[in-house]
DNA sequence: GAGTGGTCTAGACCACGTC
DNA sequence: ACGTGGTCTAGACCACTCC
């Protein structure tokens, strides 16, 4: 018999092209190397051009590679570490921040939104935007939503919008006292606001973090936070400083 | 003119089918309920099947909709809170637990898991498997490496392997005194084994939970945890009670 | 304009669950 | 045996970036 193994489970054609790739990417290229395009890989592997883009779009999921549009496909960086929530508990925009308000408007809050605040659909929230850029590079966009009972104390603002408001919503928020807060992580894919912001294309994948912010009894806050996928791993804790990398033995299969 | 908006950005299809399921999945399903087959819902909306699919893929990613081969597709029941981490630390296994131990056996650990750990490759650590069950359901994979410098006391053992193994294996380890903990979440792939046990197929989106645990100054546990993408939001601190609901005015666009 | 990845088509066959 | 979703093909055209 020429078999030495019985073909019990054949492995799909895109499964094995993605681990040979993935060893070909450890041994064989480097951090930002362009590889060949799409129609000359799957020239070279004997496959269809959709069956290598299968093998391809999980690589770039896992976030070992990156593609572009018009450019190519290159290698990826290990994925850098975001810290998302530390040991004490601080409210956004206080010192060392790491994100950058962007503009802020009032208006009625998504259901959703409400539901979490507990808080009738009617009444006004103040919504922030803001931005976070780490080495360079957008890796989260931010909508803040804060009821306007939250921060009554805005009337001396003039600024009906702007850069200038959303730091004033926010300074005005950092008067409460901080009781808690609590996070849900969740998959979600970019709205097309947010893949603008992320330099990605619409229904990328994203990491969804929702905060609640908690004072005078009652949620004061609410964060949803829409994270790239592919080059963030989010931290909690500590464990930010460090990089875990990529291993062939245990995430090539 | 007969166009009153400029077509600045052809929206591709698969993007503006996605809306329209999204929205008739809001008005015109009910949770569990079977969607008509991909041959003749593409037929209805006048594509190629591989576009339709792609409209499902995001759906599915985004854990509005189930599919199964050889069964069909249904709607998906909102995402399940899973608790991950709560404000005080505590050992794996320690009571009220929610995983459950399966085996357990003694190796070199992955190369990466030894980095973490600081260790030397060549020392054996005990790799703990366990899973975690939700709603009847399984939730996550997880394999836990412990350096056996961390629980030097397991001689009176005899159990060279399985359950019970496992279980004393986490017994020594809980008379360590806990320092802390910290965490990292990255979107992953699931590897076959994983895919197997999560009920799911290879390659599904997870998020992949790395936590360390710290005692005597070091790293003294690993845990690599694997919860299904599609069916999990996780959480952290308090908010494994609420349960957050789609929206359709934020997440269908 | 040339070259890249992104979208789309109309087929075919396969693996799996159910009856 | 049948119907389901999963894989795969060989093309075509489009949107984007760069020169």
């Amino acid at each position: 018999m020429g078999t030495t193994q019985l073909d019990t489970v054949p492995e799909p054609k895109y499964w094995h092209l993605k681990t040979v790739l993935s060893e070909a990417l450890d041994s064989e290229f480097s951090v930002g190397e362009i590889l060949p395009n799409e129609r000359d890989l799957a020239a070279r592997f004997g496959v269809a051009r959709a069956t290598l883009r299968q093998a391809l779009e999980q690589l770039e999921l896992e976030g070992r590679l990156q593609r572009r549009r018009g450019v190519g496909t290159t290698v990826a960086p290990p994925r850098m570490g975001v810290a998302v929530a530390s040991e004490q508990h601080t409210w956004p925009g206080a010192a060392g921040d790491a994100w950058q308000p962007a503009d802020c408007v009032t208006a009625a809050p998504p259901s959703a939104v409400a539901q979490i605040l507990e808080s009738d659909p009617e009444d006004g929230v103040h919504i922030v935007r803001r931005s976070r850029v780490t080495h360079g590079q957008p890796v989260a966009a931010e909508l803040l939503y804060i009821p306007a009972s939250s921060v009554p104390d805005l009337s001396g603002i003039d600024a009906p919008s702007g850069t200038a408001r959303a730091r004033a919503v926010l300074r005005e928020l950092a008067r409460l006292d901080l009781e808690g807060e609590d996070r849900a992580v969740e998959l979600g894919s970019a709205r097309a606001d947010d893949a603008k912001e992320l330099d990605r294309l619409p229904g990328a994948p994203v990491l969804v973090v929702t905060t609640r912010y908690f004072a005078e009894g009652r949620t004061a806050a609410v964060s949803v936070a829409t994270y790239r996928a592919d080059t963030c791993r989010l931290t909690f804790g500590d464990s930010g400083g460090v990089e875990i990398h990529h291993d062939p033995e245990r995430r090539a299969s």
